[in-house]
DNA sequence: GACTAGTTACTAAATGTTCATTAAGTCAAG
DNA sequence: CTTGACTTAATGAACATTTAGTAACTAGTC
């Protein structure tokens, strides 16, 4: 894991300046990961090159030697976490969200750097935005293909098609899967006791599948009629 | 400067000497809206006073002048919200989510309010974390009864009583509900035209209430044995 | 194995912003 | 005369980024 720096250190204050000894593993890894940490820490805004270059026990300038900007640094760190975790195709991929959502609750760092960035990514001009749309784009057809799987052949194709909404059920299943773990990353983060990711992962996932199994029909249905549902699908 | 200078406009350089008028309503409010929009747009840590001041064509003194601080400023605009959408108790509050989404969706200004500051306030030391995490315990309190208040007395029960992770199936609907039109917001607010918010959030609140009904005795069951979660974590 | 040149990984020191906040004053209205 | 709503000006801090080094290692050449 993290066997790093074997032996100087210059968080020695007041003696004049000590080289760390030159490592031959990459220092760019080394820094994405710390900056990582500081991102889902504090944010990207909320981070400076400074915070993460004192975890380091190098200057700003240093960091800013490997990435030529934080934004180049911020997109760095998004692209190694993409790469990191490979889900399987097909209906498996419904369980192994769940297993992701297990793992997320023992890695506080990873699932506050995504919660917060991916929510600040949708402020205006963030330059995590276009990375984060196309994320969820893929995701969503990723998880509708999983869910299809998984509903039997004779509900896949009403699930499969296009509601009054625009959108067909199983889409619409994806999207609401994918919304409830981001926003209980969110909640867990606040409060830790108060959720159980995985568990309720877990009941997202189950109960949708089950709602498109019996009324894969439904696109958007008006049901107890309370309500005044102007079901325009807006122009 | 002679002592006549009676300098300004604000938007406009020097001519006029034209103070702004003295208004009787609220500047408090005008502010508060103004400071809304802002932080809605661009998120608490990336919104400057400077920022609102220039929308209101005052100096960012004269934003401090009504709030201590921006800190201040932050907690007073989500309060404003706050009180601003009545939920009905009962079972109704299920509906009134749906037509909450529905409102959102007119309404990008408020929902990135709180798709923002939300994940933002789970940062370390945000000034807004208190807020949203009591908002959070509040709400799934609200929704677990307006869940139980619609199953039948026969499932209530069940639904009410804790599994073995700890929280009762409702509890975890209420979870599952809130997360899911957290999240929603957040991949409406990259891509309006991928996701409809308050389809889908019909369609989860739907599902869950079914699931509970079917099932109102799962917590966390392992169930189906489907997938192995054991061993390694390395991709 | 020493000499040199190139490369890597930094540092120190600006630079020019942007920012929140404070202090003290102005001006109009009640 | 007081109060409310500002203003100008200053302060000090935090920042990202640039420039100009410098130390250490690497490789090639004699």
């Amino acid at each position: 894991m993290s066997e790093t720096t074997p032996t100087e250190t210059r968080s020695n204050e007041g003696r004049p300046p000590e080289r760390a000894p030159r490592k031959r593993v990459n220092r760019r890894e080394q820094i994405l990961r710390t900056a990582a940490d500081a991102f889902a820490a504090q944010g990207f805004n909320n981070t400076s090159l400074a915070d993460i270059a004192a975890m380091l026990d190098i200057t700003p300038a240093g960091v800013l030697h490997h990435f030529g900007s934080k934004t180049d640094l911020l997109t760095a760190v998004l692209e190694l976490r993409d790469n990191n975790d490979p889900a399987p195709p097909g209906s498996g991929m419904l369980d192994h969200l769940v297993t992701t959502a297990e793992r997320n609750a023992e890695r506080p760092g990873t699932t506050q750097l995504y919660a917060v960035l991916s929510a600040e990514s949708a402020t205006a001009g963030h330059p995590a935005q276009e990375w984060f749309r196309e994320r969820y784009t893929v995701l969503r057809q990723e998880v509708e293909d999983a869910v299809l799987d998984r509903l039997g052949p004779e509900h896949r194709e009403a699930a499969g098609t296009p509601g009054p909404s625009g959108h067909s059920p199983a889409r619409s299943a994806a999207a609401a899967v994918l919304a409830a773990m981001d926003g209980l990353q969110v909640q867990w983060l606040l409060d830790p006791e108060a959720v159980d990711m995985a568990a309720v992962t877990e009941l997202v996932i189950d109960a949708v599948v089950a709602r498109l199994s019996t009324r894969a029909d439904t696109g958007k249905s008006s049901g107890e009629g309370s309500q005044e549902a102007s079901g325009n699908t807006e122009g």
